[in-house]
Parts: structure tokens; sequence; C-alpha cells
RNA sequence: GGGAGCUUAGCUCAGUUGGUUCAGAGCAUCUGCCUUACAAGCAGAGGGUCGAUGGUUCGAACCCAUCAGUUCCCA
């Protein structure tokens, strides 16, 4: 026999299985006639190093993909990884600012090659990573975002959808990154409330030498780009000034005032400053009125040569610089405490400058309209459902979507400027030259005479294509493989990313497949701490994954992630979870360690004890089944996991294998390990997605097995209908050995002293079938069945069932009639309640029939308790008398 | 300001179309055990007016209203 080391030890088993696996080639997936079953990873930005979000979030996924897998289907999990354009330009810029380098002094083609060389030095680490969490991803189809074919799409899709007329070039106001020097989506501005001071200053009004309109801002700085001041039109204290004009502070630029009922009256001084350039609110009204647009900024923040004063300050120091100045001119009124929301940028933290500029945008109205639809309609299921509000929320408030960013890493956007300033687009330069020539009439031109843009598009712009991508879906839109695995079946990601990603999967799923790009969507939670704060490196509150996987094991982190995780709960992780999932392993390993050490006697007969407890472990695991693939059904993986966790400690090892356990050194028989032996291939199968590793292990040692086998191909268990009764007769035995330990314990008797029983058997609670069980579980010398009270005896009951432990004065009589007392007023209250019930005409009228049958069965059950206890009081009452 | 959600045991959460005295799980706590698989364990136990108030109903943790607290999203 093989020795079995006593503990086990995940750090080998774990990494011997999954060279296994890849030998294998179990993960890999070709289209067949299976019933496809296919996942595409949320992918992880290329330079990015594992955290526990992605842990979580990939162990679900693992999870999902294993048990389709072993259910038969042709499971398919794509994995990859996003180039991420601002994360990974911004990585890329910094490194090479710390050697010295400026990206303003390289050309576009230099930076390339750095950011590539940066991608191909740490890209796919994280898949890398991956792997050792046991991720059973089809590796040979691992994709990156700015791959070719990845590239390719985008590009066809930006072009597709230029030539429906839905993209289109626009001046807009933008939200501006100053540090990163691009712009960015709304949904990459985060709002913050910050105290801030609101600064009443005060203009002249031109031709006159002491009459001024005071305005209220927070942004003093941007005076400089002021084109007008704006009150309410329905505002009676400015109405003299209507025509005339002011002169802005310091500069003494003449600009109208103006009227417009965007002003609260309320707010401030009711006088508006306008600033066109910097402004939203200030844009819109400046459009009305065709305001001059005078844009002081430059694009790092600092004021440009327009603002005519503290060029080249940046915006911040310029608001400080420019208090003074106004003082020393007499502008400054007054400066108030003021609290309000700046946006920040999501990607680098700094505050969000509105900027005008020209960008690329997609029109979202039409072509959201069937990707609301199926998320209403619930095509597409949300789990959990609360999310559909969200989705419809902002299905309803959509914007167009600014695409275009002004970074070098990306999709370089595919239109090519004349040079009159028309533009065409094209796939290449080839085809941009070919139009160009047809458009200008110039069959000269050369792509030297053309300029290609020069932005890049938005990250997302290429990942909403992702499911249809990583199948070559868009350039060949008939090949097989889209055909077999598109639409996946799950999404796994996170809420925070809804409005991202997976809005805008449906949209183009619906766009360029006709068709949803997943069916169910599972949104995990956001990984904290224990209080509740964001894991995050700055906070240093974030475990090393890989150090958690090397002190706990691969299954012992997932588990334990997994504890704590329904969908869409935020989880508080801790370490002690992970080592709950370590002494999980640590318990299952234990169980296999028992029963692989006892010694077989083929000549034994199977005890009847043995067999009665197989008989029901066999009936219970069908329950268990059942009730994990309805929370598979339903997503509740934690419940799932819940329910393997407790079969196995409890029902399992506990139970079980304590009745079939022989006598110390004592052989078993051939028949019970060969049962046991099975009912622990299936549980070790029903175990198996959550825990990869350690049921592999086991599954190997538990009986001989060919090369090319595995439990991650195995099959699902499958339940078997009908097995109710067994399990409720069963639980009636253990409630009795309960009784008999409680006692044990009460009366401070070891477990080794045997004990007499003596049973009077009521209609219900006692079973004499199982009285092997219940002999060797309370380790009894003696069970007798009697009609007679038994005198100096500790009793308890089951249902109508009374049990007696005779233990002479060790007894109190006394203690004894008050615990019956007790249960007699439960058991009269609660009868009481029902009565209430059955003795109401309108409940016996109206409630299903079915709840009257129970209740009416409740009377009698209790009824018939009552009687019982009201007649062994009777009799200990005359004892002590 | 607009929208959505949440409030159940010390903690994190279940509680599926109202129907067992329905108040539950895991963790934590307490007690007793180193019982020859496992102390990373075993056997037991305690603990909640289901945020508050009112309403609907034969019946409410669940449905409705108001209030309080709290979180997130959007502007």
């Amino acid at each position: 026999m093989i020795e079995i080391p006593s503990k086990y030890d995940p750090s080998i088993v774990e990494d011997k299985w999954y060279k296994y696996w890849m030998e294998q080639n179990f993960f890999h997936s070709e289209p067949d006639e299976r019933e496809p079953y296919t996942i595409v990873i949320p992918p992880p930005n290329v330079t990015g190093v594992l955290h526990m979000g992605h842990m979580l979030n990939n162990s679900i996924q693992d999870i999902l993909v294993r048990r389709a897998r072993m259910q038969g289907k042709n499971a398919c999990w794509v994995p990859g990884t996003d180039h991420a354009s601002i994360a990974t330009e911004a990585k890329v810029v910094d490194k090479l600012r710390k050697e010295g380098i400026s990206k303003d002094d390289l050309s576009r083609d230099e930076f390339l090659a750095h950011a590539w060389e940066w991608t191909h030095k740490h890209g796919g680490i994280i898949l890398e990573q991956l792997k050792k969490l046991g991720a059973s991803c089809d590796w040979e189809r691992t994709c990156f975002t700015m791959d070719k074919v990845r590239s390719e799409s985008v590009i066809k899709v930006f072009i597709d959808l230029y030539n429906k007329g839905l993209i289109y070039r626009g001046v807009r106001m933008v939200n501006w990154d100053p540090a990163a020097k691009t712009a960015v989506s709304d949904e990459e501005v985060n709002h913050k409330e910050e105290k801030s001071k609101l600064f009443y200053v005060r203009y002249l009004i031109e031709g006159t030498t002491d009459e001024y309109v005071t305005v209220a801002t927070t942004r003093p700085e941007t005076i400089l780009g002021d084109t007008a001041v704006c009150v309410n039109p329905n505002d009676d204290r400015f109405r003299h000034l209507a025509g005339k004009k002011v002169l802005v502070p310091l500069i003494n630029r003449a600009v109208p005032i103006i009227q417009d009922e965007y002003v609260d009256m309320e707010f401030g001084t009711g006088c508006l400053k306008i600033t066109p350039a910097h402004d939203i609110n200030d844009y819109e009204i400046g459009l009305r009125h065709q305001l001059e647009v005078i844009d002081t900024f430059n694009d790092d923040g600092t004021l440009s040569e327009k603002a005519q004063l503290l060029v080249g300050v940046d915006r911040f120091e310029a608001r400080k610089q420019i208090i003074p100045m106004l003082e020393a001119a007499g502008n400054l009124v007054k400066i108030e405490d003021y609290n309000n929301k700046v946006g920040y940028s999501e990607r680098t933290d700094v505050a969000i400058e509105p900027k005008l500029s020209a960008q690329w945008f997609l029109k979202m109205t039409d072509i959201t309209k069937p990707a609301a639809a199926a998320v209403e309609d619930d095509e597409i299921k949300f789990y959990p459902a609360k999310f559909k509000n969200l989705y419809r929320h902002w299905m309803e408030n959509i914007k167009d979507w600014c695409i275009s960013r002004q970074l070098w890493w990306g999709h370089r956007i595919p239109v090519y400027y004349l040079s009159d300033g028309s533009f065409v687009v094209a796939e290449s330069d080839e085809l941009a030259v070919e139009q160009a020539r047809i458009k200008s009439g110039n069959n000269q031109l050369t792509i030297s005479d053309l300029r290609q843009d020069e932005d890049v598009l938005d990250t997302w712009a290429s990942s909403w294509l992702w499911p249809i991508a990583v199948f070559d879906g868009i350039n060949n839109p008939e090949n097989k493989e889209i055909n077999y695995y598109y639409p996946t079946n799950d999404l796994v990601t996170a809420p925070e990313i809804i409005f991202f990603w997976v809005a805008r999967m449906v949209i183009a799923g619906y766009e360029y497949r006709g068709n949803l790009p997943f069916k169910n969507v599972y949104f995990t939670g956001i990984v904290r701490d224990k209080q509740r704060r964001k894991m995050s490196k700055s906070l240093g509150n974030s475990p090393d994954p890989l150090d958690l996987i090397a002190k706990y094991g691969a299954d012992g982190v997932r588990v334990g992630m997994l504890f704590c995780s329904p969908a869409g709960n935020d989880i508080l992780f801790d370490e002690s979870l992970t080592e709950q999932g370590r002494n999980f392993s640590s318990k299952i390993w234990n169980s296999f360690r028992l029963i692989k050490g006892w010694e077989v006697d083929s000549s034994i007969a199977q005890p009847e004890h043995s067999r009665l407890a197989i008989e029901w472990f066999k009936a219970k695991l069908s329950e268990v089944i059942v009730t994990m693939d309805d929370h598979f059904d339903k997503y509740r993986l934690n419940d799932a996991l819940m329910t393997i966790y407790n079969t196995i400690r409890d029902e399992f090892s506990g139970w079980l294998l304590e009745i079939v356990k022989p006598a110390y050194q004592a052989p078993v028989d051939a028949k019970t390990i060969e049962e046991v032996s099975e009912i622990f291939d299936e549980v070790l199968r029903l175990l198996h997605p959550f825990m990869p590793f350690i049921s592999e292990e086991i599954w190997h040692l538990l009986k001989e097995r060919n090369h090319g086998d595995s439990i991650m191909i195995s099959e699902w268990p499958k339940a078997v209908t009908g097995q109710e009764e067994i399990c409720e007769k069963f639980e009636l035995i253990k409630e009795a050995i309960t009784g008999i330990r409680a006692i044990r314990k009460e009366k401070d008797i070891a477990n080794k002293e045997p004990l007499q029983l003596f049973i009077v058997p009521g209609e219900k609670g006692y079973i004499p079938a199982y009285n092997p069980v219940l002999i060797k579980m309370a380790n009894l010398s003696e069970l007798d069945v009697t009609g007679d009270e038994i005198s100096g005896a500790i009793s308890f009951r089951v249902n109508t069932s009374a049990f007696y432990i005779p233990l002479g004065e060790v007894v109190n009589l006394e203690e004894e009639i008050v615990k019956i007392e007790e249960e007699l007023k439960y058991t009269q209250g609660f009868l009481v309640s029902v009565m209430k019930k059955t003795g109401n005409e309108r409940f016996m009228s109206s409630a299903p029939a079915q709840v009257v049958e129970l209740e009416r069965k409740k009377q009698s059950d209790a009824e018939e308790k009552i009687k019982m206890l009201e007649e062994r009081l009777l009799s200990f009452k005359s004892s002590l008398n």
C-alpha cells in the first residue's frame, strides 16, 4: 500500500496536477457535437498583477467551467489580456521618466517600441498567476486586445459604424485629464465632495467709474477667459443693466451682460460669469448667445498665452496667485467657505478640466435599443437581479460615447486627413490613399500627402467586442467557432464596470451578431478588508494572492474567498477565511486517511449498522445533489459550497464514517469499504469545482486509475428521487443519539462507558430497524423496549417516543419533572397556536388545502405528544410521593 | 438635487408567490473532551421584539404607508 502522508501538502500536489491537466490537454476545446459552454474572461490589464479581486472573479469562473465540463458540456474558457491604453501608457511614461526620458522627446514609433517592450516583458504574468489558482482556461486560445485579429476587428468595426453614420467628429466639451493629456469618458470621472471657497468678484460696468456687478465663482483663475456676465431675465435687480458691458478684471476686456434663464437667482449674487471654454454649462449658454470662446488653458492644465496673465502657471497655483491680484485691483469683494463637487479622473486622480476639443463620438441612442430590451426582458439574466435597475437607468439616460483618446498606446483611429481638411476612413494606408485619390480627384496622391488622426480609441472600444472577437467573429462572421461558441453562457464581472463593459458588449453583440453576447451575468462584489475598506496598494491592506496560495493552498484560498461571497455582495476578506479553507482540506484529507488505513477482511460479512448507514448516506447524497444543482442554477455558489462543506464535515465524516468505522485494529468488511469508496468518489466529484486539486489527488489515491483519467472529466453526480423517507428516518436516529450524548455530557459519563437504554415507543420517533446504529453510536450495552415506566432513569423524547437511561441515585426526580413540564408547556403553547388556525373558519376556508392539511397534522402530533408527556409526568409524580 | 438599494444573532449574510413555535447558516463566543483519522479536531450550549411606528390580512421578517439610519450610482 502507498504511504499516505499524515499532513496534506498542497504545494506539491497542486503543481503536479496542474501540469498533468495541461499535458492531457483537458482545458482545450474544439467545436464538436456536444452542447457548448463558454465563458470569456474579463481580460485583466496586460501588465497587471493578480489581486484579490481577480482571485475571487476567476475562482468563480473556474467553478462554473469545471462543473459544466463535468456535466458533459464542451467547456471553453477563453483567457486573455487587455491593452488598457491609459493605464499602460501611464506606466510606460512613468518608467521612461525614471530613466530620464520624456515622452515629449520621443516620436510616436519610438514610444510604441518602448510600450511593446514593456508589454512583452510584463505582459501575461497575470495569466501565469492564474494557473496557480487552478484556472482551467483554454490557454491555446489566449487573446490580447491589441493582437492582430483583435486590432483588425476594432478597426473594421470603426469603419463600419462610421459608414453607418453612427460615428461622427465633433467639437465638444470633454472631460480633460491634464495629467494624461487626454479626454476621458463621463464614466471615467469620479465626483468628490470638496471644501472649497466661493469668491465674490466685482466687475466694473463699462463707461462708469464706480458701478459694479458682483459675481460668485469657485474658479477665479478662469476669469481671464470670461466672455460674458449673465443674469436671469426675471431678476429685477439687474434689469437696468441690459445691453451694457462690463470689464473683465485685471485685463479690462469688455464683455456683454447677457440674460439667460439658466441663472439661479438665489445662488451667490444672482449674477454669473460666463467662461464658455471651461465650464459645460457656460459652454451651452455661450452657444445660445453666440459668445466668443477663449481657451485660457494648455493641455497640461497650465494657463495659456490667451490668458494674458500668469501664462505657464498651473491652474491651482494660478487660483492662489490671482486672489491677491484681484484684491490689489479692488475687485475682490469677499470669500466664503463652500462645499462643491469636483470631478476627478479615474485613471490619474487629478481634477478633470472641462475642455473644448475635437473628438470622435459614437451615437448611442439607436444601437442601444435591442441591448436595453434584452436585459429588460430577461433574455440576459443578471445575478443578482437588482443590477437590472442600474442598467436600465443608464440605458435610458445614455449619451454619445466619446471614443477618441489623445494617447499613443491603443488602436489608432483609421481616419486620414487630406491637406484640405477633409478626410477618408480606411482600414489601411493603401486603402486610404485609394480613397483619397477618388475623393480629391488627384491620382498623384501618396500616403505622405495624408495625415492619419493622431488619436487612439478608448480601450473599451476594443473590449466591447471581446466575446465576438476572441472567436474572430468580426473578421470572419461565419466561421465555425463563432457559430459554435457564441453566444457565450456566463459572464463573471464586477458591477462597477456594468456601463464601461457589460452594457457595451450587449450593444455590440446585437449590432454585430444580432444576438446577445452571454446569457447570464454574475456580478461579484468588491473585495474589502474587515473594516470594509477597499483593498488597495496604498493602504497596504491587500494580501499577495500568491503568498496566500503558498500558505493555504489554492483550494484553501478558493473556498475561503467563496465562503463569504454571495453574488453582488462585497466580500469582507480576512485571512481567517483561507484558514478555514485550509482546515477543510485537512478534514477531507484525514477522512481519506482513515478509510485508507483500514485493513480489509473479505471473509467477514457487512455489519447491519454499516449497511443502514450506507443506505442512508446514498439517499442523503441525492438530496445534496438536488440542493447543489438548485444553488448552481441560481448562481448561489457560496450556498452550493456550504452544502458540500457541511455534507463532508458533518454527514460524511461525522456520521457515515463514524458508523462504519471498525473497532480499534479490527478489519473492515470488503463490501463496506467498497461502498464507502464509491461514496467518497461521488462526494469528491461534487467538491471538485470548488477544490480541484485535493479532489483530484484523493480521487486518484482512492483506487487504481488509468493514465489519462481525471476527476475533472468524470461525471457530475446525478440525484435519485424518492429518498426522502430514508433520510427522515435517519434524522430520528441521529436525534436519539444526540440525546444520549447530551446526557453523557450532562452527567459526565465517558463515551467508553457503555449504557443501558430503555425505550417506551410512541407512534413516532423510534424505529427498531435502526437499533444497530443506535447501539454502536451511543455505545449501548443493552437496549430494551418496554411499556413500563423506568424508575431512577434520566429521560428524553424524540417525537412521541421516550428514551430512558437508568442511572440510579444520580437521577434527580425533581429535575426530570421540571424538564418534562417545560416540554409540556412548550408543546401546549404550540398546540394553542395551531388551534388558533384550525379553529378559525376563515383560515380553514381560505388557506390552501396543503396548508390546512399540514396544520391538522401538527395538531394531532402535538395532541399525542401532550398525552404522552402528561402520562410520564403523572407516573414521575406518583413515584416521588 | 435625481435614482437604486440596504437595515434579521457579537460579525458576515440566507430567509424563494405571506402559512410549522419561523426566526436560520457560517464564523465568533461559552462548556467539556489530547475518545487510536483529524486539537487545522470532536461533543454540547447560549445568543435576535427581524431599524421604528401605523396599516392590510384568518395569519406579516415577507405586502402597503410614514419616519429614522445607512450604502452606492448619476448630475
